[in-house]
DNA sequence: GCTTGACCTCAAGTCGACTTGAACTTGCAC
DNA sequence: GTGCAAGTTCAAGTCGACTTGAGGTCAAGC
């Protein structure tokens, strides 16, 4: 297994320096040792990071991420898993709803969006009390690597 | 038109009373007056309140809806809403495709989540660029009214 | 021997949407 | 006239996931 400098592994997964450092003490990567003062990586870490990344688009927090590699990845986790899918599926639902309405309200004739019907029905639709769970960070990360 | 202190429009519409004044001072709703020190809002904001907080579990930021509410929702925000349909529902094909593994993923027999087939595709779908647009805060809010 | 560039540490800053705290004023009940 | 709840202002704190900045180290190349 090749050994890796942290700029080669920023540029290779996309993840900035500033961040490998950040999840290194967080725990969810390890460095293999030091070169000098400098780390480094086995290119084993690249997988790991694209399944940190995976992790965060499904809307896992870095602490969730950082328990379920600590655990192990096992039988706790396939729970984890099923529970995760089960709140994308009512946002899913949510947002469906909400994408529908909007396309209606985007052509609706009505003076104000409050007189419009869709917005009515969107007013009560999400008030209902069954809140979908939040999905989030969905990606982020605009810049490159490093600044 | 009923006036009402700021704890009732609290208790009305679920929204703290810390977040009233936060939402008055961005100019998301006003005021009609005081009494004494105190605020005093008509009913009507109880429905400008329900529809920030539609909008903001369309995934709009408070700044979008200030603006919106600015220009006094007409054309121009149609094509907002219009374009916010599309995020969303960019967003939502990429939920349900990370639904469905993870829903795969659940119930994989392989020992890791590595080697699992419905992670890699997982792992490909979402390295491929079109990442979906961040929805966000769809909901939040465990605490009742104020503190 | 000196610069350059890649790397280091540690503390502090950022963003959005609020919340919290301290210190103060009011209206109303007793 | 006193006490209290409910309101006020303004500054600062919170949360998660990072980024930024200052100041330092080190190997390589001229």
């Amino acid at each position: 297994m090749k050994e890796l400098g942290i700029g080669e592994v920023a540029r290779r997964s996309g993840v900035a320096a500033s961040t490998l450092r950040y999840y290194e003490e967080k725990g969810l990567i390890r460095s293999v040792g030091r070169r000098g003062l400098s780390r480094v990586f086995n290119t084993d870490v690249l997988e790991k990071l694209a399944l940190i990344t995976l992790a965060q688009s499904l809307t896992f927090s870095l602490e969730d991420i950082a328990q379920m590699i600590a655990q192990g990845h096992t039988a706790l986790d396939r729970q984890r898993l099923s529970d995760k899918a089960d709140e994308l599926d009512r946002t899913i639902k949510q947002l469906s709803i909400a994408r529908d309405e909007l396309r209606r309200a985007a052509v609706c004739p009505a003076a104000s969006h409050v007189e419009c019907p869709s917005f009515q029905r969107l007013l009560k639709e999400t008030s209902r009390e069954d809140r979908p769970h939040t999905p989030s960070a969905l990606q982020r990360r605009e810049a490159g690597p490093d600044g």
